[in-house]
This record gives structure tokens, sequence and C-alpha cells, in this order.
RNA sequence: GCUCCGGUAGUGUAGCUCGGCCAAUCAUGUAGGGCUCUCAAUCCUACGACACGGGUUCAAAUCCCGUCCGGAGCACCA
């Protein structure tokens, strides 16, 4: 029985003995993934993620990072990021994106043990294509792609599939020499012809291309497939478990040809599905860079994006992110889940935490009527409701108020309790005093004046005004009152504080 | 078309390997209520699912077959 089983046990027994259960340890009850298969229990256990670095990572990875660091962690093996960035054309990695993949992982609490760059490593995947043709196991086809695949798709060998070693030393050494041009020749691997899965018959390891690599420019014209240099540096990195999407699942089929043809052992492989958001739909790292470069973003971390700096941005925590990802487990079924998951875990990390402040949205100043208004009131209100030892926020009132007008067209006659000061009842541009006793009235807030302040969230933008306090809560979050949580960024240089909404 | 997967409440999950303890777990959501000078937090209650049809068996969410629905791959992309 393993400690989450014990845990559930021991509740179900407490709670039909009539006791009730402990509330903090239900809420601090940190998430826990499932034990892995251990083929070897001696092995340490080496897990990786293998982005091709073409954005920051988006909530997508976050699972992928977040799973494998976590096992890694719980087994006290290794983590490992390698960057898959063997197609400069296509696939065109984006300079920045190595760097900020790394702060992604380091931010989400996933610091890799070791980061390796396939484009660093091209010459090693040069050799062991060289061990497979001497083998006899690769050949170099100088087929016209469609002529291929009409071979192929008949399960007929191609007319260079029975070239001899040594002609096939002479093609490969005349590809990486630049002899020949892209598109015009392609090294294969010899599996099954006759394999009744299409995609597995002598699949292309190695391809031509020009294009210009971002990091290492032109050096080499023939480039690894990801299934040849995922597989070998699987390998050599001696993972012994990969998580990845189904998508994959050809791929191992592949790579365990020459897995075979080297006598190496497959490591242990999981599948997980595609994941779908409510909110955001399918997540492509490609559709929101479009969006980032026609305008429609303001950059990577734009709030309306699913992506790890934007989460950052708006005030999710990182272990709300962590919980949220593993509740998911790994399944290999598609998921469409929603951000209010994530967002329930986060709230329950930030509300202890978070300063309770108003921000009058889309403001309207009124003018009380009905008390004498030459002296000033000052009122008091906990910083947090359930902390009162964290002290009190000041108000001082002097005849208006300002309260937003989504609340004054709701309550417009009727009688309404300014949270902290006293009743009023709303009419045109003005309030009449109503009363200082606390009865069963609408609580609403207010203010008696205020900082510019505008918040910014997926839906939209609100300019309103802010507390006086909240200046000085950058890079906090704090819950505006019936408003919902918001991190506050910055103050900008005329006074205005840009806050960014977290959830409600 | 060919290969290969999957289908538990609105959503995400546990259980399926080794059938019984499952009239099915937990979370989220929704609804109602308690507490509270926030529509937050917190507490209580309620709602809600084994895709369908056959079979095996004393017994099926769990094993077998078929149907339906959904997904992935079939690139000189990752």
């Amino acid at each position: 029985m393993d400690e989450g089983e014990k845990r559930e046990r021991y509740a179900v027994l407490v709670k039909s003995l009539g006791y009730t259960i402990d509330n903090n340890e239900k809420k601090r009850k940190d998430a826990v993934l499932p034990p892995l298969p251990l083929k070897n229990k001696d092995q340490p256990v080496v897990m990786r993620i293998a982005p091709n670095p073409n954005g920051p990572a988006t909530i997508g990875h976050a699972r992928g990072i977040i799973t494998n660091g976590e096992y890694a962690r719980m087994y006290k093996g290794k983590f490992i990021l390698r960057f898959d960035d063997t197609d400069p054309k296509t696939k065109r990695p984006l300079i920045d994106a190595y760097k900020w993949y790394a702060e992604d992982c380091r931010w989400l609490g996933y610091n890799p043990d070791e980061i390796v760059i396939a484009s660093d490593r091209i010459p090693i995947y040069y050799e062991y294509a060289k061990k497979l043709i001497e083998m006899g196991k690769s050949y170099v086809c100088l087929c016209e792609k469609e002529d291929f695949k009409r071979f192929k798709d008949n399960s007929k060998p191609c007319p260079h599939r029975d070239q001899s070693v040594e002609e096939n030393l002479e093609y490969w050494r005349g590809m990486l020499s630049g002899e020949y041009k892209e598109g015009e020749v392609v090294l294969r691997l010899k599996t099954d012809i006759n394999n009744k899965n299409p995609a597995l018959r002598d699949f292309a390891i190695f391809r031509i291309i020009y294009e210009d690599h971002p990091r290492i420019s032109n050096r080499y014209c023939v480039w690894p497939m990801l299934d040849f240099e995922s597989g070998i540096e699987d390998h050599l990195l001696r993972v012994t478990h990969i998580i990845r999407g189904k998508d994959l699942i050809d791929s191992e089929r592949k790579q365990r040809f020459f897995y075979d043809y080297f006598g190496w052992e497959y490591p242990v492989t999981i599948y997980w599905g595609r994941i779908k958001i409510h909110e955001f739909g399918k997540i492509s790292t490609s559709s929101i860079k479009k969006g980032i470069e026609n305008g429609e973003y303001t950059g990577w971390d734009d709030p309306r994006l699913p992506t790890i700096r934007a989460l950052k941005k708006r005030g999710i925590d990182p272990i709300a992110i962590k919980n949220f990802v593993i509740s998911l487990r790994v399944n290999i079924s598609d998921i469409t889940i929603s951000m209010e998951n994530l967002y329930a875990e986060n709230r329950k990390i930030i509300d202890d935490k978070a300063k309770r402040y108003f921000f009058v949205d889309d403001p309207i100043k009124l003018k009380v009527k009905g008390i004498d208004n030459s002296v000033e009131k000052h009122v008091k209100i906990p910083i947090h409701p359930n902390f009162p030892e964290r002290g009190y926020r000041e108000l001082n009132f002097k005849d208006v108020v300002f309260i937003t007008s989504k609340d004054y067209n709701k309550y417009m006659n009727s009688i309404v309790r300014l949270k902290g000061l006293f009743n009023v009842r709303i009419d045109k541009n003005e309030v009449y005093y109503a009363g200082d006793e606390i009865k069963d009235l609408p609580i609403i807030h207010w203010l008696p004046s205020g900082l510019k302040m505008r918040v910014i969230s997926p839906e939209g933008t609100y300019n309103g005004l802010g507390e006086e306090g909240l200046e000085n809560s950058i890079d906090e979050v704090v819950q505006l009152e019936r408003f919902g949580y918001a991190r506050i960024d910055f103050v900008d240089k005329d006074g205005e504080i840009i806050a960014y909404f977290t959830h409600k």
C-alpha cells in the first residue's frame, strides 16, 4: 500500500468513526504521481523532455516538464532537457527559446540536471549512421520522393536498397561533402519492406538541408530526422522512461529497428493524449507566434495566452500548476480541461496570502448627503479577514465616495452598506446616509479617492481607482474585493498601477 | 483506404494488470444552506458516470466478441 492509498484508507476510517479530518491537511496535501514501472530497480531513473525550441513553454509543455521532473525527483533520478532542433527549415528554432524554455522549467521548480542540444551533437549521429551503413542496415536512396512512396506503399524495395556497403559509404560521403541538392538524396534505415504498417517501411533517417541553423549556421547540410536523433540520444543519455504524446507511437516502432540492430534496450514508454483547454482551444506554439507577429498579442506573456510566462505574469503559483498538472495524470486519451481547475488550485495557495484591497472599476463619483460632511471619518478594514493580526488598512472618508457603475446601476434606489463605513441609499448622482447599524444589506466596496489603476485580464482591460497601498504591492498577488485576484505588475511613470487579473 | 489506440458524472481522475470488499474514489463544477461588514476563504448538504449489445461466470466497470463514437500515424516536420 503506498502513501496516498494509506491516506485514503485512513480518511475513510476516520470519517466512518464520525470524526472530521483536519482541513489544513486536505488543503496542503501535495499532489502525488502514481509509481513508475521500474525495469531494473538498481538503475537510476532518467527522465527527459525533448521540445523543439520554437517558443517558451505552454501549459501543454508544463505537463511534460512537471510530470517528468517530478518522476525524476520521486526516484532521486535525473531530469534532462534536450532540444531536438534538427530541422532548421520547416521547424526553424527560435534562438531565444532555448533560454526561455530553461527559465520556464526553473520557474516551475524543475531545474534540469542537464541540458542537451541536438544541433551540438550532429557528428555523433553521423557516426551511428556510418555504423548502420557498414552493418548493411542503412542505404542511400536517390529516388524521387513520389517514386519511393509508390514502392513503399506496394511493399516493393526501391532500386537503391540493394546497393553494396561500399556504394552506400561513397554516396554518404558525397552527402556530407555537399554534393547533392536538397530533396535529391536521403539516407534510409533498412527495416522491413513488407511490414504491414507502411509508416515503418524503410523510413528516412537523414536528409539534406542547406538552410542556416540559427545556432550553428551552415556548418552541416545533412540533418538527422527526429526519430533517429531522438532514439540515439535517449540511449546515449541512458534515459529509462519516456513519457510522450501518442502521436509519437509509431516513432517507438521505428526506433526499435535500430535499437535491435545495435542491441540496445528500449526505454519504458508511456504515452499521453493531447491536452486541450476550454478557454484556449488547442495550443500550438506556431499559431501563438503568428499572433504575436501580426500584433494580435502583445508578446509571449500576453495574459490571453496559455504560456507559462503569461500565467506567471497573472499571478498563478507554480505549485498550483504542478497540482493541476498532476491531477491530469498520464492518460493516453485526449482531454479537454478547463482553466477553472487550475484557478481552484491556485486559489487554495494564494487566498491565505493575498492582501485585500478595493479596486473600483469604472468609478462613479457620488456626493454623500444627509450627514455632517465637515468631519472626516476613518475606516479600518482588515488586510485579511481571516488573519486580523496582520493589521488594518485605513480609508479616510470625507463627503464623496466612488463606487463602481455596475453597483450604481444595480442598486439604484436601494439601500446598501458601504463596507466598513455606513449604509446609504443610492440615488441619481448622490447617496443618502441611511444609518450605521449592520443590517442584512448588500455590501459593496467603495473608495474615498484612489490611485489610477488598470487591470488587464484575458477578457479585456478594466480602468478604475485602486486603493492606496496597492502601489506598495508590486509583484504580489492581492485580492481586489468583490472583483477577483490580481497580480500587481508595476506603477507607470504617471503613477498608474498596472495589474494583471489572476482569476475570480 | 491501410496501421494502431482509446471510451467511468459537465470536466479531470481512482478502480481495469490478478472479476467479488464498487448500488463505483477524489477533485472541480452547479444548486441550496451555515459562518463572515467581499460575490473570497471556510464548513455542511445535494446533483451527477461504468458508450451500446451480446457472451463467459455463482459473480463483470474489470475478461471475450461485435457495434457505435472519438483520436493518432501512414513526410526528405517536430
